[in-house]
DNA sequence: GATGAATGAGTGTTCATTCAT
DNA sequence: TATGAATGAACACTCATTCAT
């Protein structure tokens, strides 16, 4: 059990820094500390060990998402939630976030990759939370009119976005996460609710 | 001169899509119509081929980003043109930025590589550009008072985001760009000059 | 006891129809509803394992020889007792025969395998049987002249030719048996005989 | 041309002595005093190598076997030919003869391989010359009456069988193909053909 | 310019075998 | 007896690159 973590976490690294094509099972096997062949005793091959890290890492985020509050009384909270749970997890697994960041794109053009079904799940689940937080806002008039399919849109942009830089340690980490409420608060809210 | 730009055409689609370990030269060689050795005849390696064509792609982008306009009354418009240059420059050179977006990531950690002085360089220039932009909005009171630095970095954040899911073909493509202007606008401008 | 002989009939049974090199202690294994090192603890190695089913199968096969009348009235009928037990063991025997057939040949270079000696004994005592019997009919003018020791050889050509092709199931089946040995009989016995 | 050869040669060399499974790209290399390398230059792999050996052997092996001459006055020449042609193969291609007649049988297993389909072919044609000659041999009373169908089938083995023994090099050589010739003789023509 | 032939250095993967339990 | 975990050695095959022409 232990050299198996030892073999996912060496690889969760490596495929983050390096790129799938680029990592050599040769190199996952030194990071770990194990042989070559035993990579092959616990999973298929160099695919079914990215797609198992893949997965992990996927799983854990959509838990957290399905854990978000869906009822607040504010529905820029439900908003501001989002975004700090997706700045948190750039923190918590850089390396995960990193390799869905950066290799998975790769792997976008086979339509029967598990990068192709998770991407496409993840943006669902957005889609849905953002639409019915905007319809909400709009409709209680805390947020302001605008249309509704490309905010959500855009939203998303600016989320994965930001934290794409985060992983790839493009930003220069202050105060980024505040002033991106603070921004889409502006952007959102309707001038009566803001006092 | 013609099959020199085969072979380069060829390359900047195959780097896009599969990455640059993912891509042999002997793929590039049969999708450019030439046999291999000719690469090597135009190119010192595979390296400089990638680096040539990743320089040229950069070298049009800085270009376009020298031309913007950086005297304008109403600030605000240099934000909305360099939303709107990003926005043209994917459609323009999808498989450029696909590849600077997707492959260059990767390439971050070896401080040598011309990605990371590229992306450097456009890092600095847009903070720059941003910046100023800021500055001058809330010194004319155009702008809300905000922090400026974190705020110029979620704004390059917005910016590489929104270009990049538009690249990815992850956004569904409809009026995402005007939506953002606005988002942008109602995020920064104060209310009195929204009137 | 149970589980070597799990082992022992798996092995023969996909040494004869993979051959020793296409065949892995994994799927023998496997087919055999054992794990790897059990094979171990029964055998030496995979060698071994070849050549006690090998030797098993010879050893069978020489007693069926040794069991054979060397006194007869009539010589033919030992000839014809030599085609039926090798028609028979085929259908008895079928891995064994098959593995024999196919498999040793390989081995044959090697003047210290099993398969040689055992091979070299079969031929020789199948000459041995033969030559006698030929003589002794040749004698007795139940035979017409003929020279022995090519004769001999080219029935041992004969009834390796024919088991073989059975074994392979290249051989339609009918009544190749009964007409081998009608065969035979018109070509050694002399016309007086015959009567 | 000349290198390719010599992977030809030392690839039926090694496959016909050691087995297809048992032979490594790296001894046929060796063999061949080439690197691995080239022979994945001059062929697909090593099955396209193998198969590519096989399908030539098998052609040189049915053009002879076309060049027989189908209209004699004594139709037991025509036998003697076949057997003659078949003695005379095995001298000419040893390493060929002994890699059809010891490698193949592992891949008649697999109904899609050459190896099926040419060993197929090849019973086939012997079945359709030897019936007609029989046939034709009955007709005339040069030869006795007998079940045609079996005796085609024991003939074929036979031949096989001598064939492969000779491949196998063990028989001792000596005049065993005039002895077969003689022995079929007696077993095919009748009493009073052959004065 | 352009190519057919060739290769050194690896790449993912498999195999027979062992060892601690 | 029996097995899960582990490995050294090798395997078929690929790749970026070179060289003679």
């Amino acid at each position: 059990m232990n050299k198996k973590h030892q073999i996912l976490n060496a690889a969760a690294k490596l495929f983050a820094t390096q790129g799938f094509d680029g990592t050599t099972t040769l190199q996952i096997a030194t990071e770990a500390g194990v042989t070559e062949p035993l990579i092959y005793y616990h999973f298929k091959g160099k695919d079914e060990l990215f797609t198992s890290i893949l997965q992990t890492a996927f799983e854990k985020y959509f838990t957290r998402l399905e854990n978000l509050p869906r009822r607040t009384t504010i529905q820029f909270v439900q908003i501001a939630n989002l975004i700090n749970l997706h700045f948190a997890i750039v923190d918590e697994m850089p390396n995960e976030t990193f390799l869905v960041m950066n290799t998975c794109p790769v792997k976008l053009n086979d339509p029967d990759h598990v990068c192709r079904a998770n991407v496409d799940r993840q943006k669902e689940w957005l889609t849905g939370y953002l639409t019915q937080c905007l319809e909400e806002g709009i409709r209680r008039q805390e947020f302001v009119e605008m249309p509704i399919a490309p905010t959500v849109e855009l939203l998303i942009g600016v989320i994965s976005g930001l934290t794409r830089r985060r992983a790839l340690k493009l930003d220069s980490n202050r105060q980024v996460r505040t002033a991106t409420i603070d921004f889409c608060r502006r952007a959102l809210q309707a001038v009566d609710a803001k006092s």
